[in-house]
DNA sequence: AAAAGCTTTTAGATCGATCTAAATGGAAAG
DNA sequence: CTTTCCATTTAGATCGATCTAAAAGCTTTT
């Protein structure tokens, strides 16, 4: 807190300084810090107590100069302001941040050349690995490239490569969840309201609502693009309604999809819950707030994130273990936007 | 891409070898990487055409160490999962990156102790400077003492200091707003509904709230506290009518809030915009999906954060400018959930 | 032809830690 | 009393850039 030693123009307190003044070698002071058994306990705390009294602060740069280690971690996000996103770099970072270690955070946008820039410069800060959304788009000899160069890697949400560590949700499931549910309330015709940009994560949901529409043989073609925007997506709800024959009930490819809608079919008189079904996805916290009470398929951004740093933390610990994925299961929230379809027809 | 004479296995590029490589020496080519005007322009296309056969990548840890700038800025954060602080992030993110700088991020989780442990990380990780929003509780001498260690500090959303550069938004101001609109519409007994902990922007909407309600004559005695969890936020709606002279109108401290109790309202078989007005705060962007749309006031999370941004750039141009405060302007985003009082009675 | 004034290039020290390999001191073994 | 062994400690090189001050090439002036 005072550092009554320093000459507050002068030069930062060095490793040296705490050296001398603790009567012991720079090299003896650098293993203290490092909390290295070697050193004696009484030469331990003189070192400690000088470091105190000197107000040192230990210089990381200097040290991952020399050791190769920067104790950061690059996190590459497609996009900040949807809170999807936020909760997934709250478990991340929370991961990282127990391990010692900080977070170097980027906005890909989720365009693939600033996700180049970005990664650039991850590479020029030196860190220790990177923890990627991969952007839509993202070619596998882009991750290929990276670990050419050594750099530990590991995606999240979205699956670019077999060959890289991967965390994420069993999208299909959680889709074959939602079926399976509509389907018990008796629902024949289910829309499927998707939006944004394709990717892995995309393609698993439409391919899981496919698969389970199928398997019970229902016609799985009703699916629907709404805008991207959040105010626009009410108005967007005629469109399940020009299909050919108009569905019963509508499963979202996310929560945002669900809300907009949710508010779109209230404005053309509907009753969600009672003459119309409608699941969400993903279960973030305002599912719960909302009239009626979302039911949605969870998928635990946060756990994921937490998943990512500790496969990213892993990989570090042992750079050749064979890639590894971690895939959370997802989780029907019942809830009452849904209700049987006697009461629809 | 190709690095043909790379090794592999081998260390890395450094600038010697692109030196070598163009035929000058290692002082030359870190005056190109640099842009200094001083190198011929012969020269600077040789230095580079080598540094892109060898694929190079610069060293910014090695760099640091010699010029003391780490092109690197900490940012503290209460909170990741709330939305309003992702939109916040994203607005500095974005302000930080387009200089060419990184972000460090870290969370506070609102608790002073982690905080301090925090901000020591960043500065071992020698951080150009930080852009904070405080815990509560935050002690102004934690933010002098920072001064002291010559780290350029931006306060964000949260003022401890009045020395200290800060970016925020004008809450009272907003409050007035609110006030002044339901006013208008002819509502007199008005509550407040707070939550979470108490800090200078708590402080701020509660005074501004307090003022606006005694300059035009109206008790502004009703303040009543929600849970924190947004599921329970519904439930304690009741609260509004334990009061003796119940209210025809509610403003919330912030878009949480009033997503909560309009559920809750809604499950009490009041209609919202008729006889029941709300007005949220913050205008997040589910403001425009709900039903009824909430009026809110806008404080544009993504600008005090671009502010902040800029602010820290700036203070970083020149360390010794005096403190700078850049106030956002509210903006009362009127939809539909306020009526007339006339409705109401 | 020498001096002066530019522009461009460079050798070598330097930042603050870690690492290597060797030195030191004391206890145990011979 | 010397030798061996173990636990500590240390001097000095090193990481890869930047910085300083001076040198090397050019023109232009005297």
């Amino acid at each position: 807190m005072f550092m009554p030693f320093e000459d507050k123009k002068k030069s930062r307190v060095t490793l040296l300084d705490v050296a001398r003044r603790a009567n012991v070698s720079r090299a003896t002071a650098s293993l203290v810090i490092r909390k290295s058994p070697l050193v004696g306990t009484e030469t331990r705390a003189r070192v400690e107590e000088a470091m105190r009294e000197l107000g040192y602060v230990y210089n990381m740069g200097a040290a991952r100069l020399r050791a190769e280690r920067s104790h950061t971690v690059g996190v590459i996000v497609p996009n900040l302001t949807n809170p999807f996103f936020a909760e997934l770099l709250s478990g991340i970072e929370a991961g990282i941040d127990s391990a010692g270690m900080v977070v170097i955070l980027a906005n890909s946008g989720d365009l693939v050349e600033r996700q180049d820039m970005v990664m650039r410069r991850m590479r020029e800060h030196g860190v220790d690995g990177v923890i990627v959304c991969p952007a839509a788009g993202t070619e596998p000899a882009f991750l290929h490239q990276l670990a050419e160069w050594d750099l530990p890697l590991v995606q999240v949400l979205r699956q670019i490569s077999e060959e890289v560590d991967y965390a994420g949700a069993d999208y299909a499931a959680g889709m074959r969840q939602a079926v399976d549910y509509l389907a018990s309330l008796g629902h024949r015709t289910i829309a499927f309201a998707v939006q944004g940009p394709i990717h892995s994560a995309y393609r698993e949901r439409v391919e899981g609502f496919r698969d389970a529409m199928q398997s019970r043989g229902l016609d799985p073609s009703m699916i629907v693009r709404v805008p991207n925007q959040i105010g626009e997506i009410a108005d967007a709800a005629h469109l399940l309604f020009d299909e050919r024959e108009p569905p019963t009930a509508v499963i979202c490819f996310n929560d945002v999809i669900a809300l907009g809608l949710s508010a779109g079919l209230y404005d053309r008189g509907l009753k969600v819950g009672e003459n119309f079904s409608l699941i969400g996805f993903d279960d973030v916290t305002d599912a719960e707030a909302m009239r009626p009470r979302l039911t949605s398929v969870s998928t635990a951004p946060v756990t994921i994130g937490a998943n990512a740093a500790r496969l990213l933390l892993d990989r570090l610990a042992d750079p050749i273990r064979p890639a590894r994925r971690v895939v959370n299961e997802t989780i029907l929230h019942i809830r009452q936007s849904c209700g049987p379809i006697a009461v629809s027809a």
